[in-house]
DNA sequence: ATGAAAGCGCTAACAT
DNA sequence: ATGTTAGCGCTTTCAT
């Protein structure tokens, strides 16, 4: 089934059933637009969007590159941003990178060819490269920094990562911590140094002293955590501990765990990120909740004004929450 | 930049570009076909898919459709299909439609106007009605069934549900236990009543009488397995519980805590599907693994064949794997 | 070894 | 209020 087949079953041009199918029936005639829809509807007619595409060079699809959706975190960002354009009438197409820069370059390629209207990329470690030579479709960054290009569209969608070290922090000294530790990654990345910087921000408040022997950097894994708390444990004394995600989280208290420490009695805990399995842990996690979903949302909404000509470089800072539960 | 465009500054024709382009380039002469990839190169030029698959009806692109991507199930489906599509040089769409029949309608008329060469659909509960009322495109069922249209072209995976059960159920027999309960959910679809068969069967065989207050049907969630354990618990003595998945294993593990039931000493707990989080379950998990990767690998290559007109019916039967951890 | 031209299904400017 | 028509960028048949 054709415009065409359709035009020539109710005896109109293929113009005026483009016109009604499309709501543009300001001009056409109540009769000839219910024969026309009927018609449609008798024969199960579904427009051919690849033709449409093709003539109004508009794909109404925009692509998704993260690293993997099996990862939590990602699977989160990518259902946010699903909603989020469905609601608006566009389709996602998910690629995941494996934070391989090959993999990227592939899908940027097929995205290309497939016409979509924009692209949402995100990688845990912000590149300094510029891999990401893309011609004019708008692009929106989550979490993730790279050059800007000549005069390409970009927005950027972060979070104030600073602040919600700063928020963890704080409350462990709130709740009494004076000897507070630190597990994280040591990633050269902006969101890694900013959470660095909101721990030692709200020590210096209170002044305690930023000690090198409580720190440990490395990982965003459960064994890093295990790792490091492990070693703090050996070289000095802790009441509390920031971890730089849940994962860093749940090894430090299996290792805590081991000793026969009692969390949060003898130790508090705090992560970050706020993943599903957190709420499920034994003691359930208290973190600082990132709002993964929102920044799905947020990243559509930016591309489709990218994607309409409203403005050409926009920013977006979103704030964490910290969640209370059974580990601090 | 266009295909005309390219041949313009090569000073041949387009007929001549898009074969160097897609490699039918048989009868050019090396001359030619180096100058045009030349030109090529030099321009960034990318083909127009939308055109292409306009001309030749394929879009290379599949459609899958799950309830959520963020459940960790479908996550991992997702992946496996992902990976498997893109191997082949396919693109996915993703959706989620929540189980609801009215996301999933609308979905599929939304990848019908996309023209996309095939879908993927997959649900929890096997639904019974016949709401996929899809024209031509092939279609790969997962853990699904709904009747066949009159010559639709179809596919179907599924997993080896009572065999999974039959397993689980003899390997706590095996490891000493005699009074084995059940947790599970009550749907009335294959998958579950298979996973009861598997529990009979297994019982039946070592002469061990089924005990309806050893058993309890509800939903595949924590709070069904916490609700099921402390009815048991109550009702009867048990040594081993079969969970229908690890869902329900979880919620049963918390339950037998707050009694200071020691797992899996007193109490063996196995569980059903193997999703990530339960091998960071204290004590980690054992459990039925479920090939769920393996069935979205499966369904794209299944998908594949049905779309090269390799057969119109096809089905796959996938086994589960034990998977020997610390709670039974 | 290369090219001319039709046509995929649709939209929209313009004509009537 | 409705129709004519060009053309989006590509592939492919048939000619040469």
């Amino acid at each position: 089934m054709t415009i065409k087949k359709i035009a020539q079953l109710a005896n109109v041009s293929t113009a005026t059933v483009s016109k009604v199918i499309n709501g543009k029936d300001k001009y056409i005639s109540e009769a000839t637009k219910l024969k026309i829809l009927k018609i449609v509807e008798q024969e199960g007619y579904v427009p051919n969007g690849i033709a449409k595409s093709l003539k109004i060079k508009k794909t109404k699809t925009i692509g998704i590159i993260i690293p993997d959706v099996m990862n939590l975190f990602f699977s989160e960002l990518a259902r946010g941003v699903e909603d989020a354009a469905e609601k608006r009438g566009y389709t996602v197409i998910l690629c995941n990178s494996d934070n391989k820069e090959s993999k990227e370059e592939k899908y940027i390629q097929m995205l290309q060819e497939k016409k979509v209207d924009g692209i949402i990329i995100t990688a845990p470690e912000n590149r300094t490269h510029q891999s990401i030579k893309i011609q004019d479709i708008p692009l929106v960054l989550v979490d993730r920094d790279i050059g800007t290009q000549t005069d390409q569209k970009i927005g950027r969608i972060t979070v104030d990562n600073r602040d919600g070290a700063y928020k963890a922090t704080k409350y462990l000294i709130e709740n009494g911590c004076r000897e507070i530790g630190m597990i994280s990654s040591n990633y050269k990345n902006k969101p890694s140094a900013d959470r660095i910087k909101g721990y030692e921000k709200a020590l210096d408040e209170s002044n305690i002293n930023i000690e090198q022997n409580k720190i440990f950097l490395e990982n965003y894994t459960i064994e890093s955590g295990y790792n490091g708390a492990k070693k703090i444990l050996k070289e000095t004394e802790v009441d509390g501990i920031f971890c730089g995600n849940d994962l860093i989280a749940i090894g430090a208290i299996k290792a805590l765990r081991e000793k026969d420490i009692r969390i949060p009695e003898q130790v508090k805990i705090i992560g970050f990120d706020d993943i599903q399995i957190s709420q499920y842990m034994d003691p359930p996690l208290t973190t600082i909740r990132q709002p993964i979903y929102q920044m799905g949302e947020e990243s559509v909404k930016m591309l489709i004004s990218l994607i309409k000509n409203k403005g050409k470089n926009l920013e977006k800072v979103l704030q964490t929450k910290l969640i209370q539960r059974g580990s601090a």
